[in-house]
DNA sequence: TGACAGTGAGACGAAAAGTGTCTTAGTGTC
DNA sequence: GACACTAAGACACTTTTCGTCTCACTGTCA
């Protein structure tokens, strides 16, 4: 939604995530923010008006476009659904075990992090995940079954992340493509266009 | 000077070098230390009457003296005043150098870090030096020169661990045990009782 | 049993820190 | 010279933290 941040957004958004790995979102005040941005607190309040819930908003839909950003570029060239879907799953989850800044907040502040995992966070996971994953999947699906099928993921992807399995590695290419076929693509055959 | 440190106070100094690490020394509270000690705010500050200031102190005796408990470990055997004092340099660069509290507070908060190791803090660290190191060199010098000597080799190790030099390293045997035949024993040499 | 030391819980007022808004003055651009 | 943007900081307000206090509870020892 943030059509393009300006620079001194973007510089206000690094400071809030450094700010937030040192002190962690509990300790972290309007004015360290500010001193790390280089900014004054009126110019922060001006950017985000809200203070800190805004900005911290700001942050994880930022973080969330780039973990999208750099996972579409992770998974170029799929042949056809099967072959997306595994390469989406095994991308996102790899992402997901090599974020550094997750392992930190969820180390320091497993609670809020969890929240924004799952409770909280969910909603806009997904608002971003569909803007993302759905016109890549849209090729093979009508448009409804293609939302459906991204969430499903998206949950899917998370959990796994959160509570690994011993039956299923979503970060394992053979894995995750057995476990796509046996128990999500047959929900979708009547809908296949290809 | 505290005698012994009850059970309690023990878990509550713990504490707050958890916190310590985990916050900073800005940004903790008597509250969170409390609470990490699973003990009431009450009874904190009737272990430590004057809040964060004593108890920070008590950390940092507490610190001090395990310190040099490892140190005195180390050093043991030596056969003459030289390799007395080669022993104790080198092993108390190393002890510095890996020192993890020290890193991290380092890292985090340089400016109380560093007067805790100069400024504020070397009165504290010279005395409790005195008191460990004093006797050991008793044997070989008088014990007026035994102060003077444990003060100047502290100070040392400590200007050589925050600003290394390209001619010494006193966490090297040989280049510790050059540069005090070389700079140190002979202003002591009039002394030398053994 | 009853005195007693040690403790957790939490109330309390005072002090400090943080918040959000505003004004002012300075800077560079058109 | 008008303009947009900013840093600095004053301001009233809220929240957090502090330090002290009381009170009830729990073991221990006599």
């Amino acid at each position: 939604m943030p059509s393009t941040p300006t620079a001194v957004e973007l510089r206000v958004i690094a400071a809030a995530k450094t700010c937030c790995e040192r002190w962690g979102i509990e300790k972290v005040t309007i004015d360290d923010i500010a001193n790390e941005a280089g900014v004054s607190r009126a110019t922060l309040y001006r950017l985000f008006p809200g203070g800190k819930d805004v900005l911290f908003e700001a942050l994880r839909v930022s973080e969330l476009e780039d973990f999208f950003v750099r996972l579409t570029a992770r998974v170029d060239g799929a042949v056809d659904l099967e072959d997306l879907l595994v390469r989406v799953v095994v991308a996102a989850t790899h992402e997901l075990r090599d974020d550094e800044h997750l392992a930190i907040m969820m180390a320091s502040e497993p609670g809020d992090t969890l929240a924004q995992l799952t409770v909280e966070g969910l909603p806009r996971i997904m608002r971003v995940a569909t803007i993302f994953l759905v016109p890549m999947v849209d090729p093979f699906l009508p448009r409804r079954e293609s939302a459906r099928l991204v969430e499903l993921l998206s949950r899917l992807v998370i959990s796994y992340f959160l509570a690994p399995s011993d039956h299923v590695d979503l970060g394992d290419a053979d894995s995750a493509r057995m476990f796509i076929s046996t128990f999500i693509l047959p929900a979708f055959m009547a809908s296949l266009t290809a």
